[in-house]
DNA sequence: ACAATAAAGTTGACATGTCAACTTGTTCCT
DNA sequence: AGGAACAAGTTGACATGTCAACTTTATTGT
């Protein structure tokens, strides 16, 4: 077992956390090195480029949204997608605070590329979990998501 | 619903990986919310003492590998915790690379202050979840886990 | 015994994340 | 119309995470 130690809190007060944070640092580990490897994306430019593929030219705004990221990191982010040709953007006409974004080529090709090895991942991450599973499984992330985002503790 | 998009993914390539990344991120703005209101200290420190609680006065690695955390960043971390006065070090004398690591009286004092807080929280994280769930959550934590270690995919 | 290897911990370089101030453009309100 | 409040994006400061090189001490294999 990869966690011998885990059962030996005698008071595991940051069981169900520390739990998710483990898996979450492997999960991170391993999409970074799928990537390094296959690509010369980042976590973080994959996951921007499938929400772009998601919207018409979308806004800053909207990205960091469905990224859930600090709009200040993906405005410098953004910023260095421009530099490397993966992204073009243009002032909106109509709110010109509004940059929208867009694909280029470039990285509508690695995307394509990459979408079968990734989505080959995600089966393989899931191979052993049955759809009953898995429909609890983002049921209880739904629960512990709700509860979270309390701030007050009794 | 807090997150409308998700299902419209038409191809859902890094669903529950988001998934969990988002939980993940909620989680971590929750305990370190509390830890600031509560106590001076951040999530990692906190997790640093209750390692340390574990042991009988533990080495900077035994602890680094407890928390999951990189053993260079963890070494500057506790060289400030040592400052604050939250640990004592001591050089091992039959191994002389070892320091051994301890809790200041400081550090108790918050650290048991802050248990029935922190296992509040964790109850409330649960407060929904029944056990069966509970159990079948941490098993398919486990299968995700270990498909996560898989460097090759296909 | 002693060279090669490895473990513990430190340090540097650099990427990523978080928070808040700031600029510019838009909307709201009267 | 015109000022207050707000939204989009940028920037700065600083914390945290990641990786690799390096020093010192132990262990291993011959």
């Amino acid at each position: 077992m990869t966690l011998p130690l885990d059962m030996s809190f005698e008071k595991p007060s940051s069981f169900v956390t520390y739990r998710l944070a483990k898996l979450q640092s492997q999960l991170n580990a391993q999409g970074t090195a799928i990537l390094k490897e296959k690509s010369g994306l980042s976590l973080v430019e994959w996951r921007v480029i499938q929400v772009i593929r998601m919207f018409e030219k979308p806004s800053l705004s909207q990205i960091a949204e469905h990224v859930q990221m600090d709009k200040g990191q993906l405005s410098r982010k953004v910023k260095v997608m421009i530099e490397k040709r993966l992204l073009n953007s243009q002032r909106n006409d109509d709110d010109k605070r509004i940059q929208k974004l867009w694909l280029t080529e470039k990285a509508k090709k690695i995307s394509m590329d990459l979408m079968p090895v990734m989505e080959q991942r995600q089966h393989q991450l899931l191979a052993d979990v049955t759809p009953d599973e898995l429909e609890m499984f983002y049921r209880i992330i739904n629960k512990i998501e709700a509860a979270a985002k309390m701030r007050d503790i009794k």
